[in-house]
DNA sequence: CTCTGTGCAAACACTTTGCAGCTAA
DNA sequence: TTAGCTGCAAAGTGTTTGCACAGAG
């Protein structure tokens, strides 16, 4: 495997868009100007966006999309592996199309989530047999607890 | 610490229930029939129950206890970290009392949720300067990808 | 006695679904 | 040409909120 570096996921925009047009022509889905923006609208992002949030800022491209397109194109791209559904728990679903490994913090109490990155976590090990006939896209290692500025709050 | 067995959480129910009402305590929640059984509930059931679960089996116990009650109540356990909020990141929340380290798999097409357990993710080490100011209260290592059954229906 | 918790029901928010026209292949 | 995609709008589901009474401390 060649080394991977931390810019992966910010860089090579045009790359991953790409591998997303093969993996659409894979699983047979069409290549819509809308699919495809939505698409890089989230690679874009860092932040978890919820379909509202991509809906805005895809609407800058395509005014005209709706975000009921939007929300079913997200909910197509979590089911063949190419957006993840991040454990928001809560509110809006929150989309993330960052495959590289990285970690999650929510707050129990403010529901805030923060992201974080551990080298040691990047690399756990999946055994073989831990999950027969299963093939696993991705890894995150969730944490939960109260944030720094929770923190105090739960004592009172 | 004093040895720790798989059995732990599922027996000690009345340990861990004399915990909470101590937690309970400490926060200022008030110690309330319906709120000692929904934990009792929680606690007793492995299936990461949704609000309704609960709601159904807490009623067997108090036939007058309502489901926005119940529902409150999960709520208020997973602000004071006595429950958590699974990754269910689709219909309907699903909860867990089961504090012990354990993992999960969420298959993105059909989205069950696979338990699992592998000694080496108990062990995790959170650096103290990786989260500043927070407590974790549970890690959990979340892996999502395609389940057994939907291995085929995506290569299709 | 006081304040939190409960139960009931309405209000909300987000998500899902159906259908007709459009568009990628 | 044809099957899938998009857009619009309505329906559905689970969750949250307000208020009055009851119960814990």
């Amino acid at each position: 495997m060649r080394g991977k570096t931390d810019t992966e996921a910010t860089g090579h925009i045009e790359d991953r868009m790409e591998a997303f047009r093969s993996k659409c022509r894979a699983t047979g889905l069409k290549i819509t100007p809308q699919r495809m923006a939505v698409y890089k609208a989230l690679l874009e992002s860092m932040e978890h966006p919820s379909a509202e949030v991509v809906f805005r800022q895809v609407r800058k491209t395509y005014p005209s999309i709706s975000l009921d397109t939007v929300n079913r194109t997200l909910l197509t791209l979590s089911e063949i592996g190419a957006a993840f559904i991040v454990e928001g728990s809560g509110d809006a679903k929150r989309f993330d199309a960052n495959l590289k490994n990285h970690q999650h913090f929510k707050c129990v109490k403010c529901k805030r989530i923060i992201d974080f990155h551990h080298e040691a976590f990047d690399c756990l090990h999946i055994a073989e047999n831990l999950l027969p006939g299963c093939t696993v896209l991705r890894k995150t290692v969730y944490l939960e607890g109260y944030c720094d500025l929770c923190q105090d709050s739960h004592k009172g």
